[in-house]
DNA sequence: GCTATTAGGGAAAACGTTTTCCCAATCCGG
DNA sequence: CCGGATTGGGAAAACGTTTTCCCTAATAGC
């Protein structure tokens, strides 16, 4: 009957690790898994309680691997952040990690420096690691991307739309309103003939940004003029900021507040100030984002402020519900600053 | 002989998605790993550029967990940071991003926040995960990191070293050197009687500075007066700043210098002054790390720069060389700015 | 008191790789 | 032309889980 040579104790050896701990516990090793796995009506209270006790003992935590090849999936979520070293980005990843984590996921961080190449490179490698959610903190279009859209990782949009227009989740604040807001503001504080300095348009929080801000000073009557309306495609938000801010400066009529569409831009378009004019008052200066430094370090800068702590949260429920095109619609306000900047 | 009934195509088939790119290539699954896996003695140039063409032309790339599984060890590497909303933590985090990309590998990040259990949740689950190295970027001591140095898992101590004492590889600058140029910098300004705010001394970077700029003035006969150096371990760095700033705006006879441990220390500073006494100037700050944006935000604050670019490589060779207690000294230098800040 | 159901739990298959054997053919020196 | 080395490549084991079948005993329903 048995052609094995002497096998003596069936299977109650080996097993890998978890074999250890159904050892231990007396039982299989398949019962070790449910009571890991919260399959409650195989296993007595009893049992339960022998294996959770082995398992605290022996400090056992199963290894993901055997785990995701036999599910097909892992704990991993990855996230492609389109620029780290923007501190709002940091913010927003840092909120996602801890409620991951809360969620016992594991997040994978990636950053695609807004590059079509890389963001491909990395969604071909977290794809291979059978990431179980895929959240895009900033997305740009790509071929991959348009390719997984169509497949079953969940794909979460963080901020900027679904460059393709179709599929996936959205997280993020009303952009448009946030544009309406701004400007309205400026309207209010009798802040006329504002210069409008703006990222690329790729981006859809731009683009509705901007949206927002035009459509109330066309609506009062007060268009924009052109000449005000300063863009680049080349350089991060930093350079375009500064890059704008020159030519700011160099203007008959210098604007007496700014609009920037992210904080990163403001920051770039303060430095052209106070690099040009020391000493002078800098002009009042409204950025996006508000990042958490700001309280810190920008006294002058007032700001849509985004509720960074929110999306991870978001984040996590948008997954939970597993609807692949929730979207959800984050509060933002506005943080007044600053008056009489004095530029050092 | 054959004692399966009619195992026709023999394992051709099936052997997981790797099977697709043998059958396509015509041969066996063994021969496609091999390739993939840069063992060029056992394959032709011809077979080894057909089973290419296959990976190409069905995009594929193994599934991790497979080869986790059989490996032992994922391309996962850990990258503990005691606070991603440091920026200069989150440019050295990106630094190894980067490096980590290049020579193969993924980097999981997670924010420890300088929490003892936290870090041990974390390396509990990145063991689990199999990672094949763990980076701690300020670390904290722990019940687990101490298991850990008597593992295999390579471990890499960034910026501050092993907590514990022994085991692991560091990365980083040379802080009592740093210390001590900060110092001497302040000599030769002629700034005097200079007031010393620093983080808890649990962290070895902190303990080198205080002792670098220490010993400078010690040297001089000019001893740092105990009244002139504030410390909290209540709050973060930014926290701790602002109330020691605090503190030092109350005083009779306010320090001209602050010498602060880290940027966002000086960033509290810096902000306690300007809300206490609007439109009076600023002491002149200096910082450690040098935060990329303070380029663009803090124009008052010199600082000793630490070169984040080299981090990311100087993690991956010291990963290469398998080398488990090397040590990587990386230089620094002194960056100075402002002169005459205003406090607006 | 008999069957139908269920609760509790074990054996083994399956997951997708890598790697260890193994084998056939070719090559080379004598 | 023979024996050993070398080259190219296939079959199958191994990795550590989860999950699907099973099986036994107890319990409920009549």
């Amino acid at each position: 009957m048995s052609k094995k040579p002497a096998s003596g104790e069936s299977n109650l050896s080996g097993g890998g690790a978890i074999g250890e701990v159904a050892r231990r516990a007396g039982v299989s090793i398949a019962t070790v898994s449910r009571v890991i796995n919260g399959v409650t009506n195989k296993a007595s209270p009893a049992t339960t309680a022998r294996v959770r006790e082995a398992i605290r003992e022996l400090d056992y935590r199963p290894t993901s691997a055997g785990r995701a090849l036999r599910q097909k999936t892992s704990r991993l979520v990855a996230v492609l952040a389109a620029n780290l070293s923007n501190p709002a980005m940091a913010a927003i990843s840092a909120s996602a990690e801890a409620a991951l984590r809360d969620a016992g996921l594991v997040m994978v961080l990636c950053d695609t420096h807004d590059r079509p190449e890389l963001q491909d490179e990395y969604l071909r490698e977290m794809l291979a690691q059978q990431a179980c959610a895929i959240v895009l903190l900033g997305a740009v279009d790509s071929p991959k991307l348009r390719e997984l859209t169509s497949l079953a990782t969940p794909l979460i949009f963080v901020n900027r739309r679904n460059p393709i227009g179709t599929g996936g989740a959205f997280v993020g604040i009303d952009n448009r309103q946030a544009g309406e807001d701004a400007a309205r503001w400026a309207m209010d504080k009798g802040l006329s003939g504002p210069a409008l300095i703006h990222a690329p348009l790729s981006s859809s929080a731009t683009r509705d940004r901007v949206a927002g801000i035009r459509a109330v000073f066309d609506a009062a009557g007060l268009p924009l003029p052109e000449a005000m309306v300063l863009s680049s495609t080349h350089g991060d938000h930093l350079q375009i900021g500064q890059a704008a801010g020159r030519s700011l400066v160099a203007m008959d009529r210098r604007p007496s507040l700014v609009i920037c569409t992210s904080d990163l831009i403001a920051f770039g378009v303060a430095r052209a100030f106070r690099e040009s004019l020391p000493g002078q008052p800098l002009p009042r200066i409204f950025g996006f984002d508000d990042s958490p430094l700001n309280e810190w370090l920008a006294p002058h800068l007032s700001s849509v402020r985004i509720p960074y702590q929110a999306f991870g949260q978001a984040i996590v429920e948008t997954l939970r519900s597993g609807q692949p095109r929730g979207e959800t619609i984050l509060p933002h306000t506005i943080v007044e600053r600053g008056g009489q900047a004095m530029s050092p």
